[in-house]
DNA sequence: GGCGCGCGATGCGCATTCTGATCGTCGAAG
DNA sequence: CTTCGACGATCAGAATGCGCATCGCGCGCC
């Protein structure tokens, strides 16, 4: 199992390797996308693990380019909190997966296995799934009874961490800190608000309820079952 | 379930220590970065909780070593509230969670689970049960003989506290230290109607009876059995 | 530069929790 | 066996604080 990092701050890259390859993987590390790329194309790895920001050559110009060359290289990105943007770019490139920075490293961890397990039983979709309620993390999608709904950035970031951990209660504190990048000022309540819209948009207008407020703890998001 | 603590300033250490102490954790205490390093790696913890300014060796320098020794061990971070900086860098070298300092003693342990479960996967059981009694932390929810029950956040708190040293008698200073963030004021019996709505909810429609009163001492559940 | 949409802040209603008073019960001692 | 003291149980009203709906600003797009 090869996998290539294109990082150039150092100390992040070499925490990766490091990490990487005590979790058993043969890493490889480029230092800036020129060399990312060559990497890239003449060695055969089974993933990449790419920065957006990077001297020379951005990270989605070095996957356009890997594109362009018939590569189906697994591509994860890694992204700093306020480029959206970018994250959205490099999903429609065609990335299979990304990660926020900061981000713990057993996610990161987590995130790699997916990308080889699917990497073997050909491309699976990067969907999630509730119910009727579906996600498509490539497209930015959103669709519920084979209705489509747009969603916001903040509304598609809100349920994508609800879907992550479907059937958990996830409490606000945990909720500020991964869809904002704050550290809970409880005299804001931005968090009820942006569940509000949510819910007027993907559980209004359907039965049944997805998502589900738990008094004094936060919400959960899942298929409500008998009992 | 082995708890490290490392923290400089003794009241807080100490604090600490009572409180996971007091949920049933076995805690080590250590006053300084180096004494830290060397309880980290030559004892067998299942989680550390890191000050990050330490005398002698910071927080992230433990760390760090700790990750080239090879450790998989949890890490969850303790940063004053204008060291975000620092957290950034905790999480990238694989701190698995972080809390500002003050934070709520509740929040602590909530986190402290959380690591719990998912660092160890299911070493740290998502449902506590008793007889026919059933409370999944998870989805917050309670049963009894496969009848939903209903509880609200500081009945769960205090159902889940029971549960999870079932058969111990509790008294109320633990109580509620552990279930409301104060230390026994004696002159009010909060804790005595909360047990009340407790009882009404799991014991009044059932048999047998879990939550036993022992007088001059406190509260116990326990399935009475033969003995 | 105007317009529209997404975002975060303010004020209300209600569930939940606490307060304080009274009643019940257990245990010990006369 | 009876009585008394103390601790715990219970109840109803009060207060806290949580979650929700609405409102206005501001950013981004045309």
């Amino acid at each position: 199992m090869r996998i290539l990092i294109v990082e150039d701050e150092a100390k992040t890259g070499d925490y990766l390797k490091q990490g990487l390859t005590e979790a058993g993987y043969v890493v490889d590390l480029a230092r800036d996308g020129m060399d990312g790329l060559h990497l890239a194309l003449t060695g055969d790895y089974d993933l990449v693990i790419l920065d957006v920001m990077l001297p020379g050559l951005n990270g989605w110009q070095l996957l356009e380019a890997v594109r362009r060359n018939g590569r189906e290289l697994p591509v994860l990105f890694l992204t700093a909190r306020d480029q959206v943007e970018d994250r959205v770019k490099g999903l429609e490139l065609g990335a299979d997966d990304y990660l926020v920075k900061p981000f713990a490293f057993a996610e990161l961890l987590a995130r790699v296995r997916t990308l080889f397990r699917r990497g073997r039983n050909g491309t699976e979709p990067t969907t999630l799934t509730v119910a009727d309620l579906e996600l498509d993390l490539l497209r930015r999608r959103v669709t519920r009874s084979s209705r489509r709904i747009d969603l916001t950035a903040k509304e598609f970031s809100l349920l994508e961490l609800l879907l992550r951990r479907q059937g958990e209660v996830l409490p606000r504190s945990l909720i500020a800190s991964q869809v904002w990048d704050m550290n809970f000022d409880s005299d804001t309540n931005v968090i009820e608000v942006a569940v509000r819209r949510l819910r007027a948009k993907v559980d209004d207008p359907f039965e049944p309820k997805l998502i589900r407020t738990v008094r004094g703890m936060g919400y959960v998001l899942e298929a409500p079952d008998a009992a």
